[in-house]
DNA sequence: CGCCGCGTTGAGTTTGTTCAATTAGTGTGG
DNA sequence: CCACACTAATTGAACAAACTCAACGCGGCG
């Protein structure tokens, strides 16, 4: 099933928006690669990204007869997306269920960052989110992996400003605790790392 | 079934814990009477409200088979729960599909607040969220209404501290934004005041 | 009364922002 | 190959927002 739906998947180009706040959600989407996210305009022109997509998320899922999208989704970068197999078809109501529930926790996590860290552990605890959801991909090369993610979207996904986020990545740099050139990110030492700014992994469920 | 699930119901005195986070979730609950708050508390006793749960909310729905809860929720002020009756039995999907994304709907006007709001705009807009869902409710009495809240919880709701909610409760008052005497908040003009600080309410479904 | 939780106030400090300029990197056309 | 344009990253200095710490007021209640 997934397999021929990653078979068929298409095309996206970087920047384009995949689901549009307030207008109606058509049919699920996976993304099968490259990254997206969850954003949110105010009036003003200001941006918050709300969550980030990575390959093997879930675009869309929703149990409504007719829902309206809750935030706009945008392609980061060139991508793939596939329409997503129905959960009537196979197995998949339990899948479905928990990436729910991941994606939920993810939120969650968000609000945290924001609501009770500092600008550097901001930085680090989503690197390490960033880090454990790619793992759970397979997209891991030895101690890093690819972030295509510019200081500026950083800065909207952690609600700074791209001068701050800048600054803080050197002290992040000078700490010892990540590199970051080009878009490939190395944290020396993950566990550590989380140890030392309370961070605990997203579980969601008792089978794994 | 509503009805008999509120007849049902139990009281749960203030600062219960009605789910603990990585534990298992039990039956999916109502809220009847009184508020709770979905809370998350760091390894160094830092607090951070997630999302408040007014009367009329559910807690705890998931599709999950073996779901952890991915959030600690208490009560805040001495409440009324029943279990929540069973989907399957009236025709309660729809409505607990959209009560679920609307749920997602308030988290992300949370991350938003938190990563792009100042706190004074913080405050207005939490403020006119919880209005508009206590009128969803009718639980609203003219232009004012009831929030069992000190400014301790609204700083942690808010990512604040209760300083700086103290005094920027005053400048809003001073503003004539809103009035607070004792647990009574008195919005003067929502409407205007929503323009103003660019809020949208949430939409979830066409139907609404 | 005297304690206790909550709200309030002041002064000084930290954290993050703003504005403006500079540098580096990348791709494009001549 | 270089000039040019464009985007992203970097830097400095002044400024503003929010925090910290510590004290004080105040109402309810045993």
């Amino acid at each position: 099933m997934v397999e021929a739906a990653v078979r068929d998947s298409r095309r996206v180009p970087m920047r384009r928006e995949l689901l549009t706040e307030g207008r109606a959600v058509p049919e699920p989407m996976l993304l099968v690669s490259g990254w997206a996210a969850r954003v949110r305009i105010l009036v003003d022109g200001r941006r918050q990204f709300l969550s980030f997509l990575l390959p093997g998320d879930l675009i869309g899922l929703c149990r409504q007869d007719r829902p309206l999208a809750v935030s706009t989704v945008q392609t980061l970068t060139d991508a793939k997306v596939a329409t997503a197999p129905d959960s009537d078809v196979a197995d998949l109501h339990q899948a479905y269920a928990a990436s729910n529930a991941l994606e939920e926790a993810y939120l969650l996590a968000q609000i945290t960052r924001l609501g009770r860290l500092n600008a550097l552990d901001r930085i680090c605890d989503l690197m390490l989110e960033i880090h454990e959801r790619l793992a759970l991909a397979d997209l891991i090369q030895g101690r890093s992996f690819e972030v295509p993610l510019t200081q500026e979207m950083l800065a909207d996904a952690l609600g700074l400003t791209p001068v701050h986020i800048n600054r803080m990545l050197q002290q992040a740099r000078r700490d010892g605790d990540l590199e970051w050139r080009g878009s490939r990110v190395t944290l020396s030492d993950p566990a550590a790392l989380a140890r030392r700014i309370g961070r605990t992994p997203a579980r969601v469920s008792a089978d794994v």
